[in-house]
DNA sequence: AAATGACCGAAACGTTATTTTGGTCAGTTA
DNA sequence: TAACTGACCAAAATAACGTTTCGGTCATTT
């Protein structure tokens, strides 16, 4: 066995800690030294690689966010119709949701305590999120699978329905099963209330 | 002129009083002192017609609901199509809102301080409300006019969008005209994202 | 009998003392 | 000597506490 492997990444060890803490307790209650003892590190040096707190939970917002859209657009299938399409981005996104309780987390402290960088930081997801409908409903009105005479407020709309739907409900009702939400959302905006029931395009 | 009427409504001065009070000022900065001045009455009078301060704003949450409701209903014409009406009735709700300052007022306080009793104000409005759509999508479903499995789902998922419409988009972005707002709400509803742009039944 | 406002205790608020925590840096380690 | 560390500091959060405000009562007035 050749020693040589032994360059620790501090950074992933810094971020990964980060993560966990900022999942399991939220941005407040997440101290530097916390972060430092769960990483294994000191203090000091988690500030050789993020200047501050703020820039630390951001680059863990946006490394999520990456992940999410990597999600997202491994389940868009370009030969396939759209609503195929907004339903495997659904399925995969809500796992995602579910097995990291980051989101879930950030939102609760937002409701309970406002602070300011958990706002930003929940307020990013969401324009990264509807960015990525927004560009996929363009491209099924190019498509002519769907007709929309703003795409932005289309895919914001879809965006709340799912929110309405996979998070809200459950609040004040019996919650829904994934499968019962994409059904439900695709059936929605294909065909809206009236027409007929199920057909295939 | 006879000299008769005379039986001065102290409980109606205190509701107006109260309401417009909670109106411009909110829950927590209403004082039964200020509603016992406002409605020209001592505040010991106010306890004879509502046991609290709670009591007396459920009373007008109750009022008001009841006065939406009515305005609901009066644009329901059961000989014409759901779509109708549901367009009709949004217009007649927008409307209301904007001129009662209380919704907003309400809204605005549970963001900034958690009040029980405005969430609980609040939440009742939206049953009220959900209520009532729900009664109608059953009524449309009966009437064939649209297709549903699960009435109550269906009507919250109509409110939410509603809101995300009237209220939410117009945080951030450029808010809707009520002509925009219900216009969305009936295409979307109507035929969905896809199929014919314009067609009445 | 109906109405009132001085009055009361509890909750809210402002202020100050204490603790916690983000961020630094002189020193240690490899 | 370059990466790393934790004691250290100022600022921000929190707790303690005296003061004020406010919901609710009731003896007195009308």
């Amino acid at each position: 066995m050749a020693a040589e492997r032994k360059p620790i990444d501090r950074r992933k060890q810094i971020i990964d800690a980060a993560s966990k803490s900022f999942a399991m307790f939220g941005y407040k209650a997440t101290t530097m030294e916390l972060v430092a003892k769960l990483g294994g590190v000191g203090k000091g040096t988690i500030y050789t690689f993020f200047a501050t707190k703020e820039v630390l939970f951001e680059e863990i917002v946006k490394q999520m966010t990456a992940e999410m859209k990597a999600i997202a657009n491994a389940s868009i299938d370009r030969k396939k119709p759209f609503f195929d399409n907004l339903n495997r981005a659904l399925h995969g996104v809500l796992q995602f949701r579910e097995q990291h309780e980051l989101f879930v987390k950030l939102n609760q402290e937002l409701w309970e305590v406002r602070t300011p960088t958990v706002q930003d930081g929940l307020a990013q997801i969401e324009r990264a999120v509807v960015n990525f409908i927004e560009q996929e409903v363009r491209i099924g009105i190019q498509q002519g699978e769907l007709r929309s005479d703003n795409p932005e407020l289309t895919a914001y709309l879809i965006f709340r329905t799912y929110i309405a739907l996979a998070v809200e409900w459950g609040r004040t009702r019996e919650p829904l099963s994934r499968e019962a939400v994409s059904d439900h959302m695709t059936t929605l905006f294909r065909y809206g209330l009236s027409g007929e029931p199920e057909a295939t395009t």
